[in-house]
Formats: C-alpha cells, sequence, structure tokens
DNA sequence: TCAGTGACTGACC
DNA sequence: GGGTCAGCCACTG
C-alpha cells in the first residue's frame, strides 16, 4: 500500500488533500503521520516539494501561523499572495485567525 | 563513517 | 510570561 512511499510522500499526500482556503501545520502533519515529534521531518519534506507542483506548500505553515517557509518561495510574498488568493488573510507574513482556518488532517481524514 | 543541518514543536527554567 | 534547550528523522558534505 502507500507503506511502499518514502515519508515525506506521505506529507505530500496529506498537504495536497488541504481543502481550498484552508492551512495546515507542520505538526498536525507529523502527528498525522504518527510522528508528532517529528515536525522538522516534515519541514524537510517541504523543502523537497519543489518537484511536487501538487503540493501547495503555502498553505503549509508552523504552528504560530508564520509563513516560515515564505523565505523558500523565492524569497519573495509569492506564499502570501496565494494564502490571500485563496481568501486568507496574511499580515506580516503571518496568518490572520490562524486557527479558524486551521485544517486538521487528523480529524478530516480520520486517521 | 561521522557530523552538521533543517520550511518545527513541546517542555523546562 | 518569555526565552532557552533538547528531540525528532533523513539527507548532504
Amino acid at each position: 500500500m502507500d507503506e511502499n512511499i518514502s515519508f515525506f510522500e506521505r506529507v505530500y499526500q496529506v498537504v495536497r488533500q488541504v481543502p481550498y482556503g484552508r492551512v495546515t501545520s507542520y505538526g498536525a502533519i507529523a502527528s498525522y503521520l504518527g510522528a508528532a515529534r517529528s515536525a522538522r521531518m516534515v519541514g524537510w519534506a517541504m523543502n523537497a516539494s519543489h518537484g511536487h507542483d501538487d503540493v501547495p506548500a503555502h498553505r503549509v505553515v508552523n504552528r504560530q501561523g508564520l509563513l516560515t517557509g515564505k523565505h523558500h518561495f523565492g524569497g519573495t510574498n509569492l506564499m502570501q499572495q496565494l494564502l490571500e488568493n485563496e481568501g486568507i488573510k496574511v499580515k506580516e507574513n503571518k496568518i490572520v485567525d490562524f486557527k479558524k482556518h486551521f485544517w486538521n488532517p487528523a480529524e478530516a481524514l480520520q486517521r
């Protein structure tokens, strides 16, 4: 089954299922994958997501709703623009009402 | 082979 | 309440 794929590919599948106008955090994905303490791995997986156009990495932010990965989007406000394009308010590289837009894969995907 | 790094998180002081 | 430290796993040099 999917156990044949790499850890980061599992991350892609979760991020790929993030609905429009929603965002999630590294810890939420990591927790869903059973590696809540390996949130770094999720971030690292995102680093490799550049070769995966189907992975909306801009919908993945840290626990604070901060666009920590923005710098990896070319060092521009592209990540912010993408989020605002989905109706998500972003200020100072941080998502406004983050918990309101937060999407929990553990609940949405039902484990 | 060993050591360092990383788009994070939680706990401790 | 705010800052610091350690842990986690995989990849690169």
